[in-house]
DNA sequence: GCCGTTTTCGGCCCGACTGTTTTCAGTCG
């Protein structure tokens, strides 16, 4: 996995570099070398080993010695120590700020000596920073509000990231000697879309012995059969130790919310069972809990899956025989909303085809930008006219997955989409979203995202609220309307995959459920590595009740076409 | 800082939008 460290320590650097003034296209070699390694699966250690990480682009002699000084001295680099004595850390924090970039931190750096939020704050309550050149009333305002946004962003890890984490723990635990069972529990098994740390519940015989002989490896303290490690990057880790005997009904225990246990325990109370703190009494005697499913059992209802425990709705249902089958993996035909080298995607289509085909895709929807993102290398009306002709020579060639032409066109501020309309006639599927233009008032973009979705040529809305989770919140918007939209006109919303979007946010999709509005899986992806972000978006579907018939991606191909395309 | 040369310097992603200022710099996707 990314060496995530490192790559906040080069981009931070960058950050550095630019405030204290430095040429941009230098910062931007960092920027560029921390961009690399998130893309790209570079085992560090071994190219440093070799000799040959120079040989890697956009690693040059300089960035292949900080690297190497980075390995060396066990994740510290000499030259970002050295910057931060120069120019204040917590300055980056600010830039994560919207609308705050490098240069607008450098002025309040060198004009107010702000050098932190808490001190950004402060300006803002005390009106210094609208009066302060360069910025006006309106820049404090939203300062004001993005610093409330960041500030309950502190401490918090986007689930499908904790997660990468936790499997790799989780593996670790499974292998030890001692271990009968461990598994994730509390909101991270739930999928909320963000948590405040990793929290592992494991079983072994003995569990003062497993919880002493865990401390030690992972060089930590253990109180009441409790070791709480960290992550390389300092996510807080908690690992309880229990019995065996007491695992099944720990694991459900320490997974539902407090609302849910509480509707649980309601319907096991009538049942003439308490609850205490190791397990299930009836008259008297303990139950035997062998797995989760003996807890519903006793309570004489449905297995609820683990993401619905969110509140009492779920138990209700389960008393009702009413928890449908929730959409899976596999159920998954097309692959959809992909970008290629055509726009600002870093494979080509057939690779990127290819590789859905091995995650057993039986279809491929490339969207790639329009040319209103120009940006992103949106395509031109000539270049979707080649693209097509590739796409038609790749069919030819009996790859084993079909292409089929789509297009994200952006939405343009007046709600229309990208090209004329012969031009949107040419694609199967149109994917329809926002990139620019975010701080219009809740009516306008509301009206604006309505006719885009009245647009005949619109197929599906992409990434609706256009939330990045712990960086930007939703534009403001009236997503129930645009879900009443939406369902009135037969359209589709997408449920964007991306760990950073998961947007529709599962809530909505819950909604757009009772509308029998159809949605999408759609990875976003743009590039081989990141497709497989599809199956984070099924987890947040699973979260949202849905079943591989409320998500038109579960059509098999023939399907697909005569249902979406055809339509 | 990196890269690729007409090979040791010159160029490096672009255009819309926003807010501030009053013509444009900064931010963003």
């Amino acid at each position: 996995m990314a060496d995530k460290k490192l790559i906040k320590i080069l981009k931070n650097i960058a950050i550095l570099l630019e405030i204290s003034g430095e040429n941009h296209f230098k910062t931007r070699a960092y920027i560029n070398a921390a961009q690399i390694l998130t893309e790209e699966n570079i085992n560090l250690p071994e190219e440093i080993k070799k000799g040959t990480l120079g040989n890697i682009p956009g690693f040059g002699k300089a960035l292949t010695s900080k690297i190497t000084d980075y390995f060396a001295n066990n994740g510290t680099m000499e030259y970002y120590e050295n910057l931060k004595t120069k120019t204040p850390e917590s300055l980056t924090e600010i830039t994560k700020l919207p609308g705050i970039g490098v240069k607008k931190v450098k002025q309040m750096y060198e004009q107010l000596h702000i050098t932190s939020i808490e001190e950004l704050e402060n300006a803002c309550i005390n009106d210094t920073l609208s009066n302060t050149k360069g910025f006006g009333a309106a820049t404090q305002e939203k300062c004001l509000n993005n610093i409330q946004h960041l500030k309950a962003s502190r401490g918090r890890y986007r689930s499908q990231e904790a997660m990468d984490e936790a499997e790799i723990l989780l593996n670790f635990l499974r292998d030890q000697d001692n271990t009968i069972h461990a598994d994730l529990v509390s909101d991270i098994r739930r999928f909320t879309e963000t948590v405040s740390e990793i929290v592992i519940l494991l079983a072994a015989k003995d569990k003062e012995q497993t919880a002493s002989e865990l401390a030690i490896k992972f060089e930590t303290d253990h109180k009441d059969s409790i070791i709480r490690p960290q992550t390389s990057q300092g996510m807080p880790i908690t690992i309880i130790v229990t019995t065996p005997a007491e695992y099944f009904f720990k694991l459900h225990h320490l997974t539902g919310t407090s609302d849910y246990l509480s509707a649980m325990n309601d319907l096991l109370n009538d049942k003439q069972i308490t609850v205490n703190e190791g397990g299930l009494i009836k008259l008297g005697t303990k139950i035997e809990i062998k797995s989760e499913h003996d807890i519903f059992h006793a309570a004489g209802i449905q297995f609820i899956p683990p993401e619905l425990r969110e509140n009492k709705s779920a138990v209700e249902a389960a008393a009702k025989n009413n928890i449908p089958e929730l959409v899976k993996d596999s159920d998954l035909k097309g692959m959809l909303h992909c970008h290629s080298t055509w726009s600002d995607g870093r494979n080509s289509i057939k690779e990127m085809a290819l590789k859905s085909k091995e995650l057993g895709f039986e279809y491929f929807v490339i969207c790639d930008h329009s040319r209103a993102a120009a940006y992103a290398g949106g395509l031109t009306i000539d270049q979707v006219k080649t693209q097509h002709e590739e796409i038609d020579k790749l069919n030819e060639e009996n790859l084993g997955i079909q292409i089929v032409k789509g297009i994200e066109s952006d939405i343009l501020s007046d709600g229309s989409l990208d090209y004329p309309d012969e031009v949107l006639e040419s694609f199967d599927i149109i994917v329809a979203s926002i990139h620019s233009g975010f701080t219009m008032k809740k009516e306008e973009m509301t009206a604006r995202i309505i006719k885009a979705l009245k647009n005949p040529y619109t197929d599906i809305l992409g990434h609706p609220s256009g939330r990045l989770l712990l960086a930007r919140p939703a534009y403001e918007l009236d997503i129930k309307a645009i879900i009443d939209c939406a369902a009135d006109y037969g359209k589709i919303i997408e449920i964007n995959s991306n760990p950073y979007r998961l947007d529709l946010p599962w809530q909505d999709a819950i909604y757009a459920k009772q509308k029998s509005l159809k949605l999408a899986i759609n990875p976003d992806s743009h590039r081989t590595s990141t497709l497989s972000d599809v199956f984070t978006g099924v987890k947040a579907a699973r979260k949202a009740w849905l079943t591989k018939d409320d998500i038109i991606n579960c059509l098999d191909h023939r399907q697909f076409v005569k249902e979406i395309v055809n339509r």
